[in-house]
DNA sequence: AATGGTGTACTATGTATATAGTACTGAATA
DNA sequence: TATTCAGTACTATATACATAGTACACCATT
């Protein structure tokens, strides 16, 4: 995993995570990777995802057992929400973005579908 | 101007000018307000603008003079590779975030249509 | 009962960011 | 020439972030 370094590393894991859940890669009540060890993996220090693991926790996205480990929450609901929120947040931004630089509605998809047909061409 | 806490103020405020650069708002080689009238504005220190203004400067997107002022740069090449760039930044990473959660090319076009639509019914 | 893996807590250190305040340098102008 | 407005530079202070290292509390298993 790759940080960006105008952006504190707990909160990019923090989204790292909610992503993983957002697509599936992480289902209901599966038990994450122990503080120590999803430290080791991501090359930090323990403490750093010992806090991402205390936010995603107050938010209710996990739960954490003393002695046990953390897991991802148990509620299909929340689960399905942190997608959708996802999602609708990506679109919103993007519509956003592209207003603010004189883009129509008409334009974007447009500009959107010429850039999906390009790349095929270009990849 | 609001800032979020999780990015450096500086680089927030490089984006912004960076953006009303690339809308249209600064034109080639207008003068920008003062290291102290922009702080005063944005309610931010002096030093950060400075700072500000020498990362623009160094990527030569503004120019500075000792005693007189800040400026735009003068090439109209650089402007319009600022607002391309920022386009493409755009889209393209639309287009990721979305495949990233499952979407295929068509459902990206459908959702971003759906949206469309459904915002002038709502508001 | 002892061991090992778990989350949690604490101190110490270093870096980046932002502020406050002050002062210097250069250019335009009254 | 003196003043004013620019950018620039410096010290000091405070906070957030990340690391390193250590230790404790809790739970399951041997």
């Amino acid at each position: 995993m790759k940080f960006k370094d105008n952006m504190p590393i707990y909160l990019q894991i923090i989204d790292h995570v909610k992503l993983k859940i957002a697509t599936g890669e992480y289902k209901r009540a599966e038990k994450l990777e122990s503080v120590r060890d999803m430290a080791q993996k991501l090359r930090v220090n323990h403490n750093t995802i010992a806090k991402t693991y205390q936010f995603l926790e107050k938010d209710g996205i996990i739960f954490s057992k003393k002695g046990v480990g953390s897991f991802i929450t148990e509620s299909e609901e929340m689960i399905s929400r942190i997608r959708e929120e996802r999602i609708f947040f990506k679109i919103s931004t993007f519509v956003n973005d592209l207003r603010v630089l004189g883009y129509s509605d008409k334009k974007m998809i447009e500009e959107l579908e010429k850039f999906l047909k390009g790349e095929i061409q270009n990849g």
